[in-house]
DNA sequence: ACTTCCGATCCTTGA
DNA sequence: TCAAGGATCGGAAGT
């Protein structure tokens, strides 16, 4: 049987057991992002229907998205349990509308069960289609370096007033977040769409001074 | 609005209707395969759970599929109603085999809803990503802080391997925001409980080289 | 994700 | 030329 490989923030669930139970050669690793590595280059984000869509309303699942496409060719998500019956604040246009989004635009699988014992025979069926599918079994190793694109933008999207358009302007205009963080107001100003209230406010926060 | 085709055999279903009452432009054609044609190269198999299931089981899905993906570059297969829910003779494993099939060899997307207006709903979504794309960003980072103390630890905090802790520590030993940013690895190993791992992290993401 | 709301930015006007 | 006003865009917050 192939090689598993499971985060170790991942490794205490009862999924985790149950794989190894069921006669897969498990083995425990810190990911940088994904949950389960069933082969070379394949990745799985695990889901709770409930963690799913709290990760909707705080856009955590979005950067997880980048983060797994870029180290994995080919990534997927798992989602454990009935996304329609939680109780949630979500609207059902959101939640369609991200499910649309992570296929349509994103291109990567949602799988769905309705419990953890469904998940474990779906990972192991999943991974056994990958490599007989491919006819082979592939040296399992880590992923490629990753994307620092989305890093810096996430940095530059922490300054007051600037949101994910903002941050691309800044950015292309200087050339790097450190080039960003270091222009003096005047060269901020050469900026569209950044204005004086929030070149300010940028300011102030990059200025203040701290002290025990 | 993009015009959508149905086939003409999908045409008398509530879906075609309500797609239509919201303001669809439907137009229903004879489609070799496929129910739905949300765009150039685009389209979509619908099914019932029950449908679904029971094309597993006498296999004609998977000649669907294949019919389908020689027809359109992309394919989707969207699922109405609970799959696990349906009193049905399919073996729980030969559902996720064949999610797994469909979705790992075959690299169909599986969507799923819960009822019609889910799916319509959907399927409009999916038609207005695949030619729009969204229309904007998503927000990389949620809950910014309001007061301009807070700021500056929020903005460091968004840097690789920095988290409140750390955060604290590089504001008080450099003194602001804009000096953490200025800092040369060297300064930054000076700072307690910040390791070579996240220094180089954190240089990669600040001199992170952003071109159009 | 979507929606709504609000404030900033930008652009036009008209004195 | 510039100030005031209004249209537009983008960010923030809530679901």
């Amino acid at each position: 049987m192939a090689r598993l490989i499971v985060d170790s923030r991942e490794s205490r669930s009862g999924l985790a057991l149950l794989l190894a139970s069921r006669g897969a050669d498990v083995v425990s690793e810190e990911l940088e992002c994904g949950d389960y590595v069933l082969a070379d280059g394949m990745a799985v984000e695990r889901k709770t229907a409930t963690d799913f869509i709290a990760s909707i309303l705080d856009r955590r699942v979005f950067s997880q998205l980048l983060n797994l496409k870029t180290a994995y060719p080919r990534a997927f998500i798992v989602v454990e349990g009935n996304l329609f019956g939680t109780r949630s604040m979500i609207s059902e246009d959101a939640l369609l509308g991200a499910m649309s989004y992570i296929s349509v635009i994103e291109s990567v699988p949602i799988l769905t069960t309705s419990d953890t014992g469904q998940t474990a025979s779906l990972l192991l069926t999943m991974q056994r289609h990958a490599i007989e599918g491919l006819g082979y079994e592939i040296a399992l190793r880590g992923g490629k370096p990753r994307d620092r694109r989305p890093g810096a933008q996430f940095l530059v999207e922490g300054l007051p007033g600037v949101g994910p358009t903002a941050a691309k302007k800044l950015l292309l205009h200087f050339g790097s977040a450190q080039a960003v963080f270091a222009a003096t107001p005047e060269q901020l100003r050469a900026v569209p769409g950044v204005g004086p209230k929030t070149i300010t406010a940028i300011r102030e926060v990059l200025d203040f001074e701290v002290r025990g």
